[in-house]
Formats: structure tokens, sequence, C-alpha cells
DNA sequence: TATCCGTGGCT
DNA sequence: TAGCCAAGGAT
């Protein structure tokens, strides 16, 4: 092999990679910080009319830094994993208050900031200021753990440190690192995939371990998975003029942030003491709708939703983290996918 | 180190 | 259909 792994690897993205997503003709730390977080665990086709939305909203990091929390959380909902949305909130404010508006420009300095770890800093680092970095997301580890014929599942803290070696040892000279990089990506992301790769048309299958020992399709070693545990919850529809009520889940933990139903976890309480008890109103409970069920990376979660109607206005004022919301208004809010699917069901919310 | 944290699409 | 997977990070 008279060329090295990078410099096929280069050849191959310049020619057959990724050149025209939304995120690649800028440098701006910015929308690049933005792309690599809203792709964490999440792929190119999801993101693209959430990238977009998002940026149209919040333009720039000083118009995120100013905006309310509730408005972040709404551009993010349907996404998931909410954090990555708490956190970019979080660190727009660092780098307004305590840099000045300017991102920082290191490795070591991005890592910092809440929600950006080693491989998402190494990442903005050499597309947008050309530091000679590894990222290791999970491409990375599948084209290394094939190429280098690395077994062992990749979560352990051995395997990992393994590759992140090997990606530092492969890294190209730093005029190149963009398109590495990026490579790196398009190759896991379409001829090294999960299941059927493409490895004829590999640029690196000459030398690849995993093609000559036969093993493509056992690399990377899977995670031995074990069933997940199931839950169930009652969700209240409790209708009043026109109007639901919600509550905002609390800021950490599934759906932090967002707003909800009432939801009784595990349907250990009669729905009719629970609302007078938890929630200060008198109700009479029809007939509940069908059970659906959302499944979660860690557990399976059975939803019954149940309409209750208001038997009197309620004499208190509602605590803070509950609302009244008409259709419209609550379709606006930051929902969980689930939650909104179910609402967009209704009608005005009778 | 293992677990927690979402969702939609694909097989 | 049920399981699996996708540009990880925080705790």
């Amino acid at each position: 092999m008279n060329t090295t792994f990078a410099e096929r690897l280069v050849d191959w993205q310049r020619h057959h990679g990724r050149h025209d997503l939304p995120w690649q003709q800028t440098q701006d730390p910015y929308r690049v910080w933005l792309s690599e977080i809203m792709l964490q665990q999440t792929q190119v086709m999801t993101v693209i009319p959430y990238y977009q939305r998002f940026l149209q909203r919040f333009p720039d990091i000083q118009t995120l830094a100013a905006a309310a929390d509730d408005e972040v959380l709404a551009m993010w909902s349907g996404l998931g994993y909410y954090s990555r949305a708490r956190n970019l909130h979080k660190a727009a404010k660092v780098v307004v208050a305590q840099h000045g508006g300017r991102f920082p420009t290191t490795p070591e300095q991005i890592a910092e900031l809440p929600g950006i770890g080693r491989s998402t800093a190494a990442a903005i680092a050499a597309f947008c200021f050309g530091v000679r970095a590894a990222i290791l997301d999970g491409n990375v580890k599948r084209v290394l753990a094939r190429h280098a014929g690395i077994t062992g599942y990749p979560g352990e803290r051995a395997v990992e440190q393994r590759l992140w070696t090997i990606a530092e040892q492969r890294l190209p000279v730093a005029a190149d690192i963009a398109a590495y990089t990026q490579g790196m990506m398009d190759l896991g992301a379409s001829l090294c995939s999960r299941s059927k790769p493409l490895c004829l048309h590999c640029p690196l299958a000459a030398d690849c371990v995993a093609r000559l020992t036969g093993q493509v399709d056992a690399l990377p070693t899977r995670k031995a998975r074990k069933a997940i545990p199931e839950r169930s919850a009652t969700l209240l529809l409790i209708h009043h003029r026109g109007r639901l009520l919600f509550e905002k889940r609390p800021p950490t933990g599934i759906w932090g942030g967002l707003w909800t139903l009432p939801q009784i976890d595990d349907d250990q309480t009669d729905p009719i003491d629970y609302c007078r008890l938890q929630l200060g109103l008198n109700v009479s409970v029809a007939e509940a709708l069908p059970t659906f069920s959302h499944t979660f990376t860690h557990f399976r979660l059975h939803l019954t939703p149940l309409p209750a109607n208001l038997l009197e206005t309620p004499l208190s004022m509602m605590e803070a983290g509950r609302a009244w919301f008409d259709q419209a208004t609550a379709e606006a809010l930051g929902l969980p996918s689930p939650i909104r699917k179910l609402i967009s069901q209704l009608t005005n919310f009778q």
C-alpha cells in the first residue's frame, strides 16, 4: 500500500463524500457547534429541518444566549435528549459572558463548555479552526474497529482507549484535517455502515483487518443487551373551558423541562383522589382512551389517557409549573413527542 | 463502569 | 412486529 490510511480517506472524501449539508459551507463555530450537538445520536435526515428552524429563530449565539428556556426547548421539541438543548443554552450564555461572544478555539477550551465532550470539541476545532484533533463518534469507532480489527465492546474503557489511540495515530497533516474528519463520518455513514457495508467501494478495504479476516459483520462488538423494563402511567386530560391542564417537568430526568400532561406513575393512585390531593381539583372522569406505548432507550412506557372534567372552577391560584392551555398554545410548547401526538388528535380540547 | 437520557426510521 | 440503530455526554 503506497498511500496512507489518511491520504486514501481524504481523497475519497473529496470525490465521494458529502459537501452540501446545511452546516458544511461555513466555518462559523456557532453553526458547526449546533450541528454537532443536534447530530449526537441522531441521524442527518432527522436533524436538517430542526437545524434550519433553530437557526432561523436563533441566528447567532447572542440571540440564543438571550432567549428564554422555554423557547429553546420548544425549538428542540421532538428531537429528544433534551439535556442537549439545556446545555447548548447554558454554553451560549458562558461564551457570551466569559469569552466576549467569541467561541473558544482549542479543543481543551471547547470541551469545558457544558454538553461538549472530547469528540464534539475535536470536531468543532477541526472544522472551524483547522486544529489537528481526533474525533471518536459512532462512525469512527465502527471504521477503526473494523480496519484495525479491534474486538470488544467500544463502550468498555479499555477498548475505547485503544480506539482513541488509533484515531490519533492516523490523523493527516493539519491542512487535511477538515476533509479527513468529514471523511470518517461520511465513510461510516455510507460505505462502512452497521449492516451490509459496501466494502467493494471502500478505499480502505485493501488493508482492512475485518475484511481480510471475515469479521466485518461482527465488528464493532455489540453490547450485550438486557430486556428493558416496562412501566405504565395514566395521563390526565383535564378539560376546563376549552383548555387542558399541563405541567412542567423538573429540569432534570426524563423529558426534563418539557411541558406534559399530569401523569400518575404506575397507576398507583385513584385519578379522582390524585386530582383532589395533588392538584386541588374536583373532577369527574370519563372512559379511558386506548393505551399506547412509547419506547425509550432503557424502558418502555405504557400510557393510558384518561379524560376528566372539572366540576367547579378552581378557587386557588394555580401553582407555578402548572397552567391551562388551549390547543394552539399547547402545540407551540416544548412537548415530548408522544404527548404532542396525543394532543394533536384532540379537537379544540373540548 | 454502568446507567440515564428520545426519537423516528429501517429491517 | 420487535429490535436495532444513529455525528455522545453527564453522572
